[in-house]
DNA sequence: ATTTATTGTGTACATTCGTACACTAAGTGT
DNA sequence: ACACTTAGTGTACGAATGTACACAATAAAT
């Protein structure tokens, strides 16, 4: 962490584990470019990666051992967008009437901008490898929570129990994850179909808070 | 159609087209098989699928021009199956209190018995080539609409416009799709995590369901 | 200044792949 | 009975892949 070089002055010349760094982030963005022309991941081979980064194959080693730990690194990226995701929507403020078309709207953008990400995210949660769908769930899950942690500081559904919270929000974000593909799948520049979508989508959503709204925890089954 | 060989009453050489059909037939079970093991559908080549099914890599094309014409083949076979999941869960009858609870129990049945075709599907429903998906998305629709006229036919919901049952089926559909991975990539034989996970299933659904009869229809929105 | 560690290159090889072409065997229509 | 059609085989070839090994260049440590 604590660079001590003495040269950490000189923008210069790179220090080698910058370098490395970058030549790392340019496999990464190599598999997301693939990624973005319809490839799949899962089909992704080293050659194929590091040929599109400009590298000769066997410099892919020096960063990665397979293509399944490069896939953990861009997971990882995709927990960092889904934080970020959150801590916008929280500072939207919450007050608000129509405040699922203005998440929605605001998701909507969000895939768009971060159209690989979302792609890799949505064809290898349940496909590919079964080490990359764990880690993919792991954040989703991790999400799921943060949700719930934000329905409760935000004093929304106080009558529900946490458990209650996080199933509530697990129904949210799936059905949040589903609808990306078909906001990428959308051919662009179809502003009816993407309306339509949209509206669908509003409405869902709608539905589930309405449904979390009136839901009752069972006090004691006994 | 109308099978007109004098021959026909011979069942122990069987005709030529039972013959292909029958090879067909094992070439689809040989890719299920190899995705059984693990294997993405989108990452198999003719040469494992047909040495699967046991015969030699040429042969494959008398049957199919390429991989993804033998997976529209596995995407028709999931219609056929959801279809008949919908047509098993309406003689159940719906006049149950924990209708609910019920229907998830036969889904949950169903996936783990059509394990192969669900694996399939939730892995190429937003993965692997667009015509599949495309494809995949098409009989998902078909079965939202299914589903949408039962709660008609049925009775339920009966001041819902159209359009809401369809967006409500949607996002059950969502739902139902999105625990079919979970349910499959579950560790086999843990009681504790599947009846947790189908209990969670399970409030997500009633959560929807209750939404949905608390949804006013906007009836003008001028 | 010299040694060491590390990032990236070049070459090589066995394996797998898709597919083309010629062929066999056997069911089908005449 | 005979010619035709077709499901499946066998061989072959160019292209691509994963990875091993030796090497070069240069930053870092001594």
């Amino acid at each position: 962490m604590t660079k001590s070089t003495t040269t950490a002055d000189r923008k210069d010349k790179l220090t080698r584990t910058e370098r490395k760094d970058l030549t790392r982030n340019s496999l990464l963005q190599a598999a997301l470019a693939l990624i973005g022309e319809g490839r799949s991941f899962t089909s992704l081979g080293i050659r194929e990666i590091a040929r599109e980064a400009g590298m000769v194959p066997n410099a892919f080693y020096r960063h990665f051992r397979n293509t399944d730990e490069l896939g953990l690194e861009l997971v990882e990226e995709m927990g960092i967008t889904l934080r970020r995701l959150l801590r916008e929507a929280r500072q939207t403020g919450v007050t608000e009437v129509d405040i699922v078309r203005r998440s929605v709207t605001v998701y909507h953008q969000y895939v768009l901008e971060n159209r690989l990400l979302f792609l890799f995210v949505s064809s290898e949660r349940s496909g590919g490898s079964r080490i990359l769908r764990m880690a993919i769930r792991n954040e989703v899950a991790h999400f799921t929570n943060e949700m719930a942690q934000d329905f409760r500081h935000l004093g929304i559904y106080k009558d529900l129990s946490t458990a209650s919270l996080q199933m509530v929000s697990g129904l949210i974000v799936t059905t949040m994850l589903a609808a990306a593909p078909e906001i990428l799948d959308l051919p662009p520049e179809q502003p009816m179909l993407e309306a339509e979508m949209m509206e669908n989508f509003v409405k869902q959503l709608q539905v589930v808070l309405l449904g979390a709204s009136s839901w009752k925890d069972k006090p004691r089954p006994q």
